[in-house]
DNA sequence: ATTAGGG
DNA sequence: CCCTAAT
């Protein structure tokens, strides 16, 4: 699968970059790509391309860091292309923004952003557990627990926006949330989907006007999203992501075209209000307080949510789409750690746990006996169970730039269509112990010491971004829809025969709709295979980690939104169609007819070949041809001992070199114009 | 859409 | 095979 990282730049007004944008037009654009495409990227080479090839000649000293990534990072050190870099100049000064007023007055959203940055930056600095932060932050302006609420954040946010996303941000007391806060989460999505502007955007076609800084880039997103069983709910009104090379010409002439976009995208929002809506009343777990809701209502409540980001995953448009236009955009990023008040906001998990408590000697003694807690009794086999309250999901953090003009409807597409954009590449849960991941899904929980009430306590979920492809093999045939699983997923999570402990339905209730993890193995995939939940051993990493471990998909330590920094967007590219095609090796019959093809037309016209020789092989397309021409030339000039692959008969090569020769001296003979079409090698 | 080349 | 610039 390609994988894809959208890197961008941009600007908060005419001050220093916030964010780092590969844009197309850049030098090092290439080398970015290349590297960032290769398996193991080197996060120096990274930083020390960027830095030097694109944006900041003069800044050429940089710290990388890994803010995130796959779970099971390789053991060597290197990266992977999922992982998610911070990339910073190591003089910070030199990227000074100015003060939040200055922004307010002047700029855009950068005073959130700075703020926040600060604040997460004094606590990730530890990299705290969640109690840590909101012990941190309850000693903030703001007194209430972090967990929430970040006052500098929704100061800041209400000075450029309006109070846009004040409700987001909510200062509550923590005594006066009930049970896991989930009022909070219901006002917040209700009040997203019930407020979301149905006017056409006013944004959009004022801004559309509005020359883009920079280009960007993409780079095909490996991220591929069991596809499926959503998109049938879609609206096809979304153009193909995938060719983005148009830059603010298309939002330009299309304002018509952003209208429609967010007309429909309205409908299918009210179809999504009502369901939520009827969903919340009915099943709302957070409605009262005092009842915690049970797994069965939180199961559907996730399943809400997570539906309506693949129900709006097509209509809406990324938005670095519009970003373009709007000169400012929407960054999502990672940062699994620390992000409660996104998180807040979320999918955002609250279970009711019944009591467990777990005697560590007698689990250390190995004793089979029941072991009783509060009215439960545990099951007589060999395992005692643990009983967990899962108290919240964190989920990656996302930030937002938009421009002051922007209304308030936009901004709430901006946060929807982020969240849109890291949902529909796939989660997974993790789980930190004590602050410690626990990356090994084979350990039982007793070894990984989730078993003792006390550390359980300490226990944290979290909700992580795949960053790694579904592989295609349902896929292939780009019509086979995934299958949807029941919301009350009890049983796709205990399909594994290595399942452990965790994997218990009972306990784990907050993954509805992963695909059957079965379906997504193929012969193509590789180290990049999904991972499901819980149930796959990762293969490079048995150790726990702390979760400032470069290779954890973890915290950004001392993050600072006034540095330069890279910021991966989960834009998987039309996920049904950007999966690499499968290899598929020429057989010595099509090298025969493509020689064949090639002797009689030449060297130059390739899709007659392709008509003429291939017509009906629809999966070889001309540019196939071609290539093949190329390696076939290239294979002919070697030694038989460095070919590879089926071996092409030797008469078939030397009519390569034959053909090779005799038409590249026709075309220096006639450059501007080809030899006729009947012209022939062998006439 | 095709062609031509680099990756 | 992919990605693109250039036609």
């Amino acid at each position: 699968m390609v994988w894809t990282k959208r890197l961008g730049y941009g600007f908060n007004g005419n001050q220093s970059p916030t964010m780092l944008l590969v844009p197309r037009s850049a030098k090092g654009k290439r080398s970015v790509r290349k590297k960032s495409r290769d398996n193991h990227t080197n996060a120096i080479d990274m930083l020390a391309t960027i830095a030097a090839d694109l944006l900041l000649e003069s800044e050429k000293s940089f710290t990388a860091q890994v803010i995130g990534g796959p779970s099971n990072p390789t053991s060597n050190g290197t990266l992977k292309k999922e992982h998610l870099f911070e990339v910073k100049p190591i003089k910070e000064e030199a990227f000074d923004q100015g003060s939040c007023s200055e922004s307010v007055s002047g700029s855009n959203g950068g005073c959130a952003l700075k703020e926040h940055g600060k604040l997460n930056s004094d606590v990730r600095s530890k990299n705290p557990t969640q109690t840590e932060l909101m012990t941190k932050c309850s000693s903030g302006d703001c007194g209430y627990p972090f967990e929430r609420h970040s006052p500098c954040y929704a100061e800041c946010w209400e000075g450029n926006l309006a109070g846009g996303i004040r409700a987001l941000n909510q200062c509550e007391p923590l005594a006066n949330r009930s049970p896991a806060s989930g009022k909070v989460l219901e006002t917040c999505i209700l009040g997203e989907l019930m407020q979301l502007d149905s006017k056409p955007s006013a944004l959009v076609s004022s801004d559309s006007s509005v020359k883009a800084p920079s280009g960007e880039d993409h780079i095909p997103h490996n991220t591929s999203f069991p596809t499926g069983w959503w998109e049938e709910k879609q609206l096809h009104l979304d153009r193909d992501d995938d060719d983005d090379d148009e830059n603010c010409s298309r939002c330009t002439h299309g304002s018509t075209i952003t209208s429609k976009v967010f007309r429909s995208h309205d409908k299918q929002t009210d179809r999504i209000k009502k369901l939520l809506m009827s969903k919340f009343r009915k099943d709302s777990p957070f409605s009262t307080n005092g009842d915690f809701p049970n797994s069965v209502v939180d199961k559907k409540l996730l399943f809400s949510s997570r539906k309506i980001g693949y129900t709006r995953k097509r209509t809406q448009r990324y938005p670095f789409k519009r970003r373009k236009c709007f000169e400012r955009g929407l960054m999502s990023t990672y940062d699994e750690a620390a992000n409660f008040e996104y998180m807040s906001n979320l999918p955002e998990i609250n279970m009711k746990v019944e009591n467990f408590d777990m005697d560590a000697s007698l689990h250390e003694a190995n004793i089979k006996s029941a072991h009783i807690t509060g009215q439960r009794s545990i099951h007589e086999s060999e395992d005692f169970h643990v009983k967990l309250r899962i108290k919240s999901f964190k989920v990656p953090e996302l930030f937002v730039e938009i421009p002051k003009s922007a209304t308030v409807g936009s901004l709430k597409r901006m946060v929807m269509e982020a969240v849109t954009a890291i949902l529909r590449g796939g989660i997974h849960v993790g789980v930190l112990l004590q602050g410690k991941k626990i990356r090994d899904d084979n350990k039982t929980l007793l070894q990984a010491g989730i078993s003792h009430g006390d550390k359980l306590d300490k226990l944290g979920f979290i909700l992580e971004p795949d960053n790694v492809t579904l592989s295609p093999p349902l896929l292939t045939n780009h019509e086979e829809p995934s299958p949807l699983l029941p919301c009350n997923a009890t049983e796709p999570l205990t399909r594994s025969p290595s399942a452990t402990p965790l994997a218990d339905p009972s306990t784990i209730i907050a993954l509805p709709e992963f695909p059957n993890p079965s379906a997504v193995n193929s012969p193509e995939s590789d180290h990049n295979s999904f991972h499901f939940p819980m149930d796959v051993p990762l293969q490079d990493d048995h150790q726990d980690e702390t979760s400032s471990d470069s290779r954890a998909l973890v915290p950004v330590l001392a993050m600072n939104m006034n540095a330069l920094s890279i910021v991966p967007i989960q834009k998987p590219k039309r996920p049904e169609h950007s999966q690499r095609r499968i290899r598929r090796p020429f057989s010595v019959s099509e090298v025969e007819a493509l020689v064949q093809a090639v002797e009689k037309l030449g060297t130059g016209r390739w899709r007659d070949v392709k008509i003429r020789a291939f017509d009906n092989a629809n999966h070889r397309t001309y540019v196939d041809l071609k290539d093949k021409w190329k390696t076939l030339v290239h294979t002919a000039k070697i030694t038989p001992q460095q070919r590879r692959g089926e071996p092409v008969p030797q008469e078939l090569l030397d009519r390569v070199l034959a053909a090779h020769a005799y038409w590249s001296q026709q075309q220096a003979r006639l450059p501007t114009k080809p030899p006729p079409a009947e012209d022939c090698m062998l006439n």
